[in-house]
DNA sequence: AACATATTCGCAAACGTTTGCGAAAACCTT
DNA sequence: AAGGTTTTCGCAAACGTTTGCGAATATGTT
């Protein structure tokens, strides 16, 4: 039983095509009991409305797009799966672009957005991304473009993204409350305007208490320099009496060097990060955080794209409030 | 500038629509310099051809569905993220539908799929599926469904999984050939078909080789409940020499426990786990796993499904071969 | 020069749906 | 019973594209 179309539908009910189309769908101009005969029909041969048909006469999509860098990560997981749902439950779908940190596959996806004349798009640029006039282009076709986690700096653009200097600041006033004295910061590669806020606000807090910590600040670039550098800071007789880690890659570096060098949290060290949620359950105990959770991301970048959708056309920057979760590390 | 159609093409360049639309797709019936003409315009003004008009009058789609339990799992992560690449690279695109693990709305994911008409689905059921012929009436509407994963038991229909049975015989051997004498193996629930079937040939394993090894198979539906039974295990005074986890979820209550009794690896106790390979490499020393990858698995259902579009009709069941990665937990 | 063939292009229908508008039929109102 | 409303429905155009077919023009052959 191939495709039945609204034009089956009318010749089997001897009804037009415009009748049927405006019964299934309750329109006041179609008698209640035509409305029900025609309703009963189309369940009991399962229609289905072509949704290219509908796209097309309406120019109107129900999809999204989601650009990102790579999705084999643990915020870019609980983002999407969090926009999944808001999607669905307002009847939209999702469509995964991976660029691969390559901002001509980044490109590349961009124009494909645009070919599906989606309804919009949520993107996540990638590190080398300097040119987002296309990106911003494409509101001059009516397609908004929410930007998350890693978006541009400077140009007026809709952001949605972790208030990167509250998650330091808190970070930094966490270990002043738990009177550490001797701390080891990680953060990531330097150039990242990310570790750049990052580093800075921590920095500042430090200061602006007037704390008397003792702070030594390193960048890793990785999750094995993270293990390298924790490896020679704490081999042996060191004075450090906690670690900070600004990043889930930093942090399983650390912890592998926790293992390897034996360590018991929290006595031998403490350890506080900066995370997504899911990685700080893999210890024991389980390690005290800062979270950036890509769920709420999700739900703000949603609402935010649906104001546009709407009608919104201002622009607005949007800082998802991180929160302490303690565990047993600190 | 709002949407440029070939219509608009057209007149611009004083030609036909159908002219215009053959020479974008480099027709032989159009002369060499028209199609250059028409091209150069085309780029110009940054056109796109509607992908809602194409899709509509070709009856084709270039989008894949995937209905998933859930995004936030290491194996689906690969899988998609391993799928998405290939999709990219044959022009097709992913939506992703996360059924929740609920029938109901994996029903309606359904739903939604034939409703776009994809060009085909990859789907991973849910535990609690008992009711497949909502997906094989799909095949009618000459919609291929590929299976991967999680899997249907008898029906006959396309599946791509991992080869449950041969990675546990692989677990198995590893054992015996290192010579274990006292194996705490934790297995998940009971009632699950690919529990079942890696209980079955673990201990078949055991007993085709004549091993004198003692084997304790336990059961552990999550995270926690494997931490709570590797702590009563191997609290004090235990006989142990190594545990089998069958997948990351026990693995990580496993390392849970070895950190909070302070083992150390693979002095104290050995690990052994059947894996998706991400997390093995967040302890130390590296656990040893057998590899149950999503990547190769997404690699056979894609080109599974590329036959299946071109015509193959028949079904198979292809098994995706587990391998050994050594790390320093043995 | 006459004809055959090749090249280049346009007409028009079709895909399945939505929707403004008008027509027919039914129902009131007086 | 005549006019006015309301209810119920169908016609036809439109969305942007593809494609079979035929027409016009150009090219080749004798």
């Amino acid at each position: 039983m191939p495709d039945v179309t609204l034009k089956k539908l009318a010749e089997l009910l001897n009804l037009s095509i415009s009748t049927v189309s405006r019964a299934l769908k309750d329109h006041a101009d179609v008698a209640i009991e035509t409305r029900q005969r025609v309703k009963q029909l189309a369940a009991m041969v399962d229609y289905e409305p072509n949704t290219y048909a509908i796209n097309l006469r309406t120019n109107l999509s129900r999809e999204f797009g989601v650009i990102i860098p790579g999705i084999a990560n643990d915020f870019y997981q609980s983002f999407i799966s969090s926009l999944e749902e808001e999607a669905r439950h307002n009847a939209y779908s999702l469509i995964i672009l991976q660029s691969g940190d390559d901002p001509v596959i980044e490109l590349e996806n961009l124009r494909r957005c645009k070919q599906n004349r989606l309804a919009g798009i949520f993107v996540s640029i990638t590190s080398k991304t300097n040119d987002i006039n296309p990106f911003l282009r494409l509101a001059d076709q009516h397609i908004p473009v929410i930007f998350f986690d890693i978006v541009p700096s400077y140009e007026a653009c809709n952001k949605v993204c972790v208030d990167d200097a509250a998650a330091a600041v808190l970070a930094a006033e966490t270990l002043i409350v738990q009177k550490k004295k001797n701390i080891l910061a990680i953060f990531g590669k330097s150039q990242l305007s990310i570790t750049q806020k990052r580093l800075q606000a921590f920095n500042d807090t430090f200061s602006k208490y007037g704390s008397d910590a003792q702070v030594r600040c390193i960048h890793a670039g990785s999750t094995a320099e993270s293990y390298e550098s924790v490896m020679d800071h704490l081999g042996s007789a060191h004075q450090f009496d906690v670690v900070f880690c600004m990043s889930d890659e930093i942090l399983i570096g650390v912890m592998k060097a926790v293992q390897t060098l034996g360590l018991q949290l929290p006595k031998d060290i403490g350890v506080l990060a900066i995370s997504e949620g899911i990685i700080p359950t893999y210890y024991f105990p389980r390690i005290t955080y800062i979270e950036t959770s890509g769920f709420k991301l999700a739900k703000m970048a949603f609402s935010r794209m649906l104001a546009c959708i709407a009608g919104s056309s201002y622009v607005q920057e949007l800082k998802s409030e991180p929160v302490l979760v303690a565990g047993g590390s600190l």
